[in-house]
DNA sequence: CCCTCATTCATACGTTCGTTTGAATCAGAC
DNA sequence: GTCTGATTCAAACGAACGTATGAATGAGGG
């Protein structure tokens, strides 16, 4: 609790509401009470809620894409061809994962992106940047390794479902206990065992043939 | 069009609107004036937003839930243990089944459906009734039977992944076509088939061994 | 001390929101 | 025609919102 900054309050306030109220449902003036500041401190730090948001994602965004390139690293260094159930963990892990300011075990953070993933708003989704882009094709390109025969736009639905059922889950999680501020660790570590096992099996099922049409 | 029913009226603009801006995003004057309607319609036939939502949500689900429903009638009158592709296809099913007021292949339900599972608010999520944990638990009674050994707890996990994939998959569908009044159709069957495929496969997997904790 | 610059502060502006109100309108019964 | 009840209408209310403004504040260098 060395520097109370400003900056960094707002930020951490602001990451707190618009996980547990949305981004609409959180105002300026809710971040800045909590944060102890000014309100007038978010225009001036950030310029606009718009960009105190961006602030935001950014912030939580870049340690897991960090955490899922490196975890992608350290299997392609032993490996070229990873297992399905090892990509799917090192893609879906991070999301698990205890994040440095308290986090819940990650349920507030993917309380976090599933409310920015399921705003309409296009100035809320508008975030992913090109480190989630290079990130995501390099899981795709390990996955169609893994998984010859998968037409690219099939292993793209399923990549997809594998964010989806993970965020989705650990935001349920978060939802449930807000206010708890002990992490249901237990709950926790069984429901990233059973993503792991429920999302590898989906990644890992055959082809769907061609239709008659 | 024999009927201009005010009430019908803004039913049909309000669930437009909310999927395609969230609750929060719609104002009653946007849904008025789409509607055609005065401003003070909304509180004369339904009291409040939030009761708006509400009618539209309960509007949209309950042929879902009826078409669930018939449909594990059919695979139940044919044999007491339908498979498990058989079980998710009559569970994810009619999220992809035409609605009846030219729904994109269900794409703008499930929008409304991702909408509204994904806001914080409790104002908004407060809305499933007795007729969805009805067929809720009618399925999962058919997958126990069909996955003998799955602990309850990570049966519940799945089923809700797959109502996830489901519904969030054909949100993005519609997201992505949110004015183009054509439906991408083979896109949209191919989708279907994949997500069966998918989420057959995830069903299916064996169950996860207790960890060491 | 004084000047400077970054930050914080109280305050206000203009907009939009959900809701309410009371009069106007209309159809059908008598 | 007239009364009645349901519906629609224009208008307004108070509250909450994001943002902007200009003065206060405080630390560091000259």
């Amino acid at each position: 609790m060395a520097a109370p900054d400003t900056r960094t309050q707002l930020l951490d306030a602001a990451e707190h509401l618009f996980a547990e109220r949305g981004y609409r449902g959180t105002s300026i003036r809710a971040v800045t009470e909590r944060a102890g500041a000014n309100l007038a401190a978010v225009g001036y730090h950030f310029g606009s809620k718009a960009e105190l948001l961006g602030a935001v994602v950014r912030r939580v965004l870049e340690p897991i894409n960090a955490a899922q390139s490196a975890g992608l690293d350290r299997l392609l260094a032993r490996t070229p061809d990873p297992a399905v159930s090892d990509l799917v963990e090192a893609f879906a892990g991070p999301l698990f994962d205890e994040m440095p300011a308290g986090d819940e075990g990650g349920a507030r953070t993917s309380r976090l992106i599933v409310t920015i993933l399921g705003d309409p708003a296009e100035e809320v989704r508008a975030w992913t940047g090109p480190a989630e882009a290079t990130v995501r094709d390099r899981f795709l390109a390990a996955f169609a390794r893994a998984l010859p025969g998968l037409p690219p736009e099939e292993l793209w639905f399923r990549l997809r479902g594998v964010l989806t059922v993970t965020a989705m889950d650990r935001a349920d999680v978060y939802q449930q206990h807000p206010t708890d501020c002990q992490p249901p660790a237990a709950a926790g570590n069984a429901a990233r065992r059973w993503a792991i096992t429920f999302l590898t099996a989906a990644m890992s099922a055959p082809p769907t043939r061609a239709a008659s049409e």
